[in-house]
DNA sequence: CTGCAGGCCCTTA
DNA sequence: TAAGGGCCTGCA
């Protein structure tokens, strides 16, 4: 059982190395394991002649309801960078075409707010070493709110959270207790969202930022790391400075992109 | 051995 | 409200 995805503006390698998600793996060249939702996925690139395409290891019905979605198919990213290019920032025209098949990922929500709070001063690597480590039960599933509620702080510490252990300790006992509703936040629109989320200890602005685009589709959400702040600082001579009204609906895809190109520079600094 | 990685919290002034 | 120190941990 495969599908034969056939889209410009979808790169599995691009996506998995875009930072927004930390359970794509490359498991052999041009081979990555997508796990997401409580399911397992098999994407393979492919050429035919000179037809770039990818290949999914699941029936169409599992990719219609599940990978679909999750990929964000339905989106039309080619008409989003027609209004990138359409501004004429030579900065970002660039940070676009590098990095081409790039999408949003629609991941599970809750997964995204404890990732996002592990995140915090922390590599991408140990990231997610870590949350290996707290799917070590059952990898296909992320635990749930009563499961890392279970935990205790110290538990946590042990799979190496450090100082977010109580954060996320602390999420999850919400979550459970009602106190913090998802269900609430999933309702909301982008500005509250992030004031709810900001409730938690251990949200702050960049956390609540990547939750409500990562997990809540709220493509007006721009978080503002290290990298991204290097770069209004580099490029537009510091954040007021940079007009982020120009991507109505759509900034955080341009953040996407911008973060991307900014990583790569220092990877691979002989490529630039 | 320091420094630092996709921040946040808390304390001061 | 702005600035600065401290924080877990692992790796260069």
């Amino acid at each position: 059982m495969a599908v034969e995805v056939f889209c410009g503006d979808f790169c599995i390698e691009q996506i998995a190395n875009s930072g927004q998600c930390f359970r794509i793996e490359r498991v052999s060249p041009g081979i990555w394991e997508v796990i997401a939702l409580g399911n397992r996925l098999i994407v393979r690139k492919n050429q035919l002649q000179e037809q770039k395409y990818h290949i999914f290891e699941c029936s169409q019905s599992e990719y219609d309801c599940i990978w679909s979605k999750y990929f964000d198919m339905p989106r039309d990213y080619s008409s989003i960078k027609d209004k990138i290019y359409a501004t004429g920032d030579p900065y970002l025209i660039q940070a676009v075409n590098f990095g081409y098949g790039i999408r949003i990922l629609q991941q599970d929500l809750w997964e995204v707010l404890i990732s996002f709070i592990i995140s915090q001063q922390n590599n991408i690597s140990r990231i997610k070493g870590i949350i290996k480590k707290l799917c070590a039960q059952n990898n296909l599933y992320f635990p749930s709110p009563e499961e890392i509620a279970s935990y205790s702080e110290n538990d946590l510490k042990k799979i190496g959270l450090g100082y977010r252990a109580s954060y996320v300790k602390n999420a999850a006992m919400s979550v459970c207790s009602g106190n913090f509703s998802l269900e609430k936040l999933r309702s909301m629109n982008y500005s509250n969202a992030i004031t709810y989320l900001k409730s938690l200890e251990g949200v702050g602005e960049k956390v609540a930022n990547c939750v409500a685009l990562f997990g809540l589709q709220k493509l007006d959400a721009f978080p503002i790391d290290v990298w991204i702040k290097r770069i209004l600082e580099r490029e537009y001579g510091g954040i007021e400075s940079f007009q982020i009204e120009r991507f109505p609906g759509f900034a955080g895809i341009v953040q996407q992109y911008m973060f991307f190109y900014e990583r790569f520079r220092r990877d691979c600094p002989k490529n630039t």
